[in-house]
DNA sequence: AACACCTTGGAGAGCGCTCCCAACCATACG
DNA sequence: CGTATGGTTGGGAGCGCTCTCCAAGGTGTT
């Protein structure tokens, strides 16, 4: 009635439990026909190892966790970003044959799971995804004797790899397109200024506005389109001539357009709008989003071999991936 | 330089194993001041139980699979549907203090793996989420001796435990209100035919036009968008003089709203249009999607429930959740 | 003061597996 | 024909933990 062990097996096909465990790893020392007889047993019996027993001995899991430290309404909102992530690094674990153990680190109370869980050995290693500046997280899992890395340069300096896209560089790319078609009053809509990627958007921003010697018009959001367009109109009242924005996602431009047209200001033609991500919404939006992808699987999957990396001592270096300016129709 | 075991505790503190262990797991039958004596030498080094050792001899792991038997593509699309049962399982089962594996098999190749990880005791129990008719998954898991039950009505007859909603009596209700609209020639664009959900809101909408004596216009898409907007064009030609159709899910109603447009239909004037789900994207359509709301997340909240009473005995009945028409503009 | 009873701590057996080491057998060589 | 060699197999320890006894000590009662 109870789940067939190795001993089991063992004695159904009349050998020790060390053939066995042999002919169920893999090894090749074994005579070829006690090795069909082990299968034929383990077959039969419907034997599967127990994982806890031999982790227990292996020190290992061949788990690796996928730790998204947000609360789940925003990991699992109109924002693509984290499906993206944690499909591609998915399917890259599973192609190392690891199992994926996603976890959600929302709140406090889950923070403390996380750490627990971690800490016990669950898992042979971890990556963090996206955390708040505030975040106590990826200090107190660099702490463990657990290899971890990070999808994005955490926020607090702390000691650990990671793994992230050129966000300045990208900024820098969408605004000089706006200098560069003649704008000349260009805002910007910046994401949480306590999120690296809504600093480093803003930091594109401003070096190409300070170059090319325009004044910086900046509203913030929090990357969701209610904040975008709530932003936009704030914009709109700062200063009502301004002909371009930069929203530091697309989800906040495609804000931004619904606020421009109640406004009644036509895109591109009275302002032109530029977003950042490149997410699938942003082909359908009126006119077209001209926005800056990055490469989201290609960062995760980064992030997975990255960490992979460290089980066999590779480089704990950061890796930047590079940005590419999308340009439709809205700039 | 290794993790600390219990074995160190317990001499650091000065007393056995056992009463380590007695004071971790929270007994009470342990003297207060050697209480104190085992938590600070806990807190010293540092020591989280192994839970490889600890769920070897518990026969528990406290951990939950999640299995998604969808391709990842789907998983994470413009769907929030995989999203929101995912959040709120998860929510749920935090709250039982369970982790949550999350785990992808849209492949067979991650069949095999999900299968092996659930026989090999990584968890204890499993809850399955959407699948085809051809899914032998279903079959797979009930084999085993883990408690497994299933958001939606399993399409292979499989004696495992569901949760689900009234999908039929939701599209009645959708198909009933564009009767008592006084449409006449109300086409229906379905789901997956392989898929539970998607017979079962052909069975509704076929139903109340018999019972009202109209002829039924069916289209197929897949639950994409894009799959919306070929089925209504194909309805546009089977049926140019058709003045309503009924989506199976609301994805599908927002390409049918496209397509509509393109063809130079005004909604809900010239065609009305309700769909299902009533995910978020419904109230931003223009115009707003009258769609039949079904309790996503109550549902899954049930699921773990369900899943959760098993352990303890509990019944094996299937749930079946009621579902409520939202109506909004275009119908 | 002796007894029973209750509380509290310790000893030890395993949970199911891997892996080291030793034993074995067969072959080949001196 | 004995011994060295190499390839297979089995024995057994132990991974870190829980939990069942059991013993020791303390308390209260007669």
């Amino acid at each position: 009635m109870k789940r067939p062990t190795l001993e089991a097996v063992a004695a159904l096909a009349g050998v020790s439990r060390a053939t066995v465990s042999r002919v169920v790893n893999g090894q090749t020392t074994v005579a070829p026909h006690i090795r069909e007889a082990v299968l034929r047993a383990v077959d039969e019996l419907g034997y599967v190892p127990n994982s806890a027993a031999r982790s227990l001995v292996t020190q290992r899991t061949d788990s690796i966790a996928l730790v998204v430290s947000e609360p789940p309404t925003r990991v699992f909102s109109d924002d693509p970003l984290f499906a993206t992530v944690i499909r591609a690094a998915s399917i890259e674990l599973e192609a190392a044959d690891k199992q994926v153990v996603l976890m959600l680190a929302g709140s406090a109370k889950s923070h403390a799971r996380v750490e627990r869980y971690i800490a016990s050995g669950h898992v042979d290693g971890a990556m963090l995804i996206s955390m708040h500046g505030a975040d106590p997280l990826p200090a107190a899992i660099a702490r463990m004797r657990v290899p971890v890395v990070s999808y994005g340069r955490p926020a607090v300096p702390v000691d650990i790899p990671y793994v992230d896209n050129d966000n300045v560089g990208g900024a820098e790319a969408a605004v000089r397109h706006l200098v560069a078609a003649g704008r000349r009053r260009i805002a910007t809509i910046a994401g949480p200024l306590d999120m690296i990627g809504g600093q480093d958007r803003l930091t594109g921003y401003r070096n190409v506005l300070r170059d090319s010697d325009r004044r910086s018009i900046v509203a913030v959001g929090d990357f969701t389109r209610e904040s975008g367009a709530v932003a936009m109109r704030q914009l709109l009242r700062d200063d009502p001539h301004l002909d371009a924005v930069f929203a530091a996602n697309d989800l906040m431009a495609i804000g931004a357009l619904q606020a421009l047209r109640q406004a009644g200001r036509r895109v591109p033609d009275d302002v032109a709008v530029v977003g950042f991500d490149d997410i699938e919404a942003a082909k359908y939006t009126d006119p077209p989003l001209t926005t800056v992808r990055h490469p989201v699987a290609d960062q995760a999957a980064a992030m997975v071999r990255l960490l992979l990396g460290l089980f066999s001592g590779g480089p704990s270096d950061p890796v930047i991936l590079p940005t590419e300016l999308v340009i439709r129709e809205s700039a």
